[in-house]
DNA sequence: CCTTTGTTGCGACTGTGTCTCAATTGCAAT
DNA sequence: ATTGCAATTGAGACACAGTCGCAACAAAGG
């Protein structure tokens, strides 16, 4: 098993791209936020630990760790895309409590294999599928029971 | 089984609204489209047309149909919010071509099934859900193989 | 007729993400 | 170590979807 670095690297070096220092450093802050972030937490991040960083560099690093396969594009929210760290992580979906933003992970084997089949139904060669499912999660739903009006 | 101008209007009255002769235009311009499309597509449309109608208007009134259950917002394509007309139609979830952007719809009781079953699990209300699977259709594939390099 | 409340269009604005371009860096070959 | 060159960077301008504030307007009820 290789580590985060030596993945990235491996992916850059066959494109002919480079391990630079601010890839390195991206690269780790991205493993040292939680699991769900997105693009302007990273800049953030960076910013407030005095990593003089680009914007534009961030941007143009993350389509990078996603090729290499260290992160995923995950859901979009509020038209921010979100991204998530899948090294040494299984596939699975998401609950997404439309209230107060909690995020549930969850995988469930049957739905996986049945997505399988589906795809063969239609000769379809899946790359990535998402199931996000919307609503209220037992916190919120508790809460609005209390304070019923 | 009421009309969608029934259902719409019925929804606006409930919440002190007015069913103007701009969201009428709307909602008919809506079901003339097929069924997916965009905020853009619709403005576009009503534009030609010489409907004018801003796109302020067309933006706001979207959530409208979204909340009165006409439409649904599917998947994200290219940054743009793509919706799709449900009234009528049974839910169903979609395989995305990367290639040539084809969306095939396809509706499976069992995953159906098991996702509210993860649901009870969580204690969690769904609201919503999308099953997006991303990869290559058919024809994009048989095409690769005959001029594969 | 007058008031209230919702609606519209316009254009300015916001925020995410992309692009251009000149300057710089890393790396391999010399 | 030096050179050559492609990849990379930062800065800011830009693109674009979507939102907002505001003044004018319309509908409904008293």
């Amino acid at each position: 098993m290789s580590t985060k670095e030596e993945k990235f690297n491996n992916y850059l070096r066959a494109k002919g791209l480079k391990f630079t220092p601010e890839r390195k450093i991206i690269l780790q802050e991205v493993f040292s936020l939680r699991k769900h972030f997105n693009a302007d937490q990273l800049f953030e991040k960076l910013h407030k630990k005095n990593r003089q960083i680009s914007r534009a560099t961030v941007y143009r690093s993350l389509p990078l760790l996603v090729e290499s396969g260290l992160i995923v594009e995950t859901l979009r929210c509020q038209s921010k895309v979100s991204y998530e760290q899948i090294f040494g992580h299984k596939h699975h979906d998401h609950l997404v409590c439309i209230k107060c933003g909690r995020i549930i992970e969850f995988r469930n084997e049957k739905i996986e294999k049945l997505q399988e089949e589906v795809c063969k139904e239609h000769n379809f060669k899946a790359v990535e599928h998402r199931l996000g499912i919307r609503g209220y999660c037992s916190r919120c739903l508790s809460r609005a029971n209390k304070k019923s009006s």
